[in-house]
DNA sequence: TCCGGTGTTGGACACATTCTAACTTTGGAC
DNA sequence: GTCCAAAGTTAGAATGTGTCCAACACCGGA
């Protein structure tokens, strides 16, 4: 399914614009921030504001064809990936891997009385190994 | 032990400003962005500057004695707990409330090829059921 | 073709954080 | 005690991320 269809079966209006963004966020799997993709979608659609980007980003959220996580200080990354999954994050490059959601057993966090949780993920922080 | 002694012991000079910060910061288990901490000190002192905060923390944070946690958007929020622990983050208030180790179990994080892990932790969003 | 709604744009604005340059305080050296 | 260099503090400027706004452009149905 392409970015047309998959924009058309989210009832939104698939702009030239809004093709470029859908075309490279919902295609990668890093994390980009907004500015990055600001900085992607200019090759393919250089007349392209900053405010529009921003708007995308935020349609597509709403819509749930992506996610915001909060992983990196000062800025917003957003994942293509919706499935539940946990991440982590090169404390060098800032660069951030999925890490599949079997890849770790999380046990406990029913029995925390007093929270309701929503949404749970293992945050793990350090240096990527080179290969 | 006092935040006079705390600080002595890192090789801090014990300025009334960094007093006021570490008494605060170090005491209390809530999870204050800078503003806060500003807005807290300045009852005990109150010609202090956005300026020295920031620069308090920071040292603080280099000293070892505080931790800098990632965990709300835009914002870097300080944590006084510096032995290992999980998070719950309430979405609607914003607050955030440690979740001691043991009560969560995470398996299979050591055997994540390429990836050095420094840090981990369990962060947990939802809402915190009301009494 | 016309028109109202939708989308886009650049720039203004808001907020968190860092930087800067001047000023103040401090702790020895003498 | 005086003096000085180092350390600390300060207000405000600068930077970076994100939102808001008002004007303009586009589009789809009457
Ligand atoms: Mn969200
Ligand atoms: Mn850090
Ligand atoms: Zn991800
Ligand atoms: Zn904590």
């Amino acid at each position: 399914m392409n970015a047309i269809e998959v924009l058309a079966q989210a009832g939104i209006r698939p702009t030239p614009q809004r093709l470029a963004v859908a075309e490279f966020v919902l295609a990668g799997r890093t994390h980009p921030t907004a500015d990055e993709v600001f900085a992607a979608v200019q090759h393919t659609c250089p007349t392209i504001s900053r405010a529009t980007v921003y708007n995308t980003l935020r349609l597509l959220v709403n819509k749930g064809l992506l996610r915001e996580q909060v992983l990196r200080e000062g800025v917003t990354v957003f994942d293509a990936e919706r499935t539940a999954h946990h991440h982590f994050v090169d404390e060098e490059t800032g660069q951030i891997h999925d890490v599949p959601w079997e890849a770790l057993k999380v046990y406990g966090a029913d029995q925390l009385g007093g929270f309701e949780v929503h949404d749970l993920q293992v945050v793990l922080r350090g240096r990527r190994r080179r290969a």
